[in-house]
DNA sequence: CTCGTTTTCCAACACTGTTCGAAAACTGTG
DNA sequence: CACAGTTTTCGAACAGTGTTGGAAAACGAG
């Protein structure tokens, strides 16, 4: 069939999913479209506009997603419900593929329409709520830069982590006793990540009741 | 002179200041000690214990000069400032080798030493404060995800915005009326990040006021 | 010196992104 | 249909990457 820069995004999102952002080469995707790598130059620029069109595909279905969790919330909803719903649709959407959160980490995030979207909506939810103009887009922005941040850090754990004698123990728990003691809370990341949304919520609630709060 | 885990790590981050992070490759750092790629991996498993072993060295510097920007601190220095001490100094910290946002981003952070005494300096910061300690781990790690997300971004932005047509300048003012309208404004990336700071702060001093705040 | 260990070299391997000229496929025209 | 022109694909190549393993060198102790 032709090769086209829709199909070969689809391609690439698909390769995506099965091996991951740092597996992923032009010539896999090639292969999945019965190509050879070297066609792909034609419809492409190079990697780099590959993997931003792949990052916008991934902020369109984040977006997607985000209608669907928005409709199915009850009338009663408050805000923070609603900004709380875009970001975990966001969260799940990057999660979807092994590496997600660095797609996005690395591609020039304000260009695509996908991410435009997103900031669009979330800034008319934070309008909405009655977050003061002037500070809509830095809240925005810190919104979406922490939960590609929290992904980030949450797909980079490894799995097992390394095992470390007792004397090394004793040696952390001493030299940091914050970081090592009952500070961090054993939950899991679902709820982690809704705590650290809802201390977000603070400082938007905190912006909306006393504006002057933050210019210092 | 002789091949030592840690002259490999200082070549590997003089390398790193001058290719960036996307152009760091084993032969460099090699041919920088006068020595053959292999010979590296006598010393190190791999690149990825390197990019590891380079992140935890950026967080030693970052605490570093936390240190120094506290000791300049006025006695009069409120916990704000504190905290915007430490938050500039990683921010810096990370800014000064191109591409730097991305190793940390890469490397799995909660393990090294040096993450640790940033996240461990910052917790008592936050305990002194005032805020809650069922809140200080969830604040400490949403501030440290959000430098480095706002540094992550800040380098990748394009130095130089693709041109655009009139025509598709308006289709997007149409389709996104908040984003491209004044809601985002026109401000130095340094302003911009001391403002997304103060709306952390507003969030951590309304858990300190009323914890009950983020319980829901 | 000599043995044994630690360290370095060097040539490979399997990949990667990317380029380029030639071949093929397709399109419209006489 | 045949021909010319364009669009698309191929296939081989290039320079570079991380990584490995055996040979060679350097080193320290007896």
């Amino acid at each position: 069939m032709k090769l086209t820069k829709e199909r070969i995004v689809d391609a690439g999102m698909t390769v995506f999913a099965e091996v991951g952002y740092q597996n992923l080469s032009m010539r896999q995707v090639a292969d999945r479209l019965g190509a050879h790598a070297g066609s792909l130059y034609y419809h492409v620029r190079g990697k780099d506009e590959l993997l931003a069109l792949m990052a916008d595909r991934v902020c369109r279905q984040a977006y997607d997603a985000g209608t669907e969790t928005l409709a199915a919330l009850p009338p009663t909803a408050t805000w923070p419900d609603r900004i709380e719903a875009q970001a975990t649709a966001l969260r799940l959407s990057i999660k979807q593929h092994p590496g997600g959160a660095q797609l996005l980490a690395e591609s020039p995030g304000r260009l695509s329409t996908g991410a435009l979207a997103l900031m669009e909506r979330l800034l008319r939810t934070l309008l909405d709520a009655g977050v003061p103009a002037e500070h809509c887009g830095i809240a925005a922005d810190a919104l979406l830069s922490h939960v590609t941040g929290f992904v980030l850090q949450e797909q980079n754990q490894p799995s097992s982590p390394p095992p470390v004698t007792a004397e090394q123990y004793a040696e952390l728990c001493e030299r940091f006793p914050l970081v090592m003691g009952d500070l961090i809370p054993r939950i899991s990341q679902d709820e982690k990540f809704a705590r650290s949304l809802r201390l977000l919520y603070a400082g938007f609630a905190a912006l909306s009741w006393s504006p002057r709060l933050a210019d210092r």
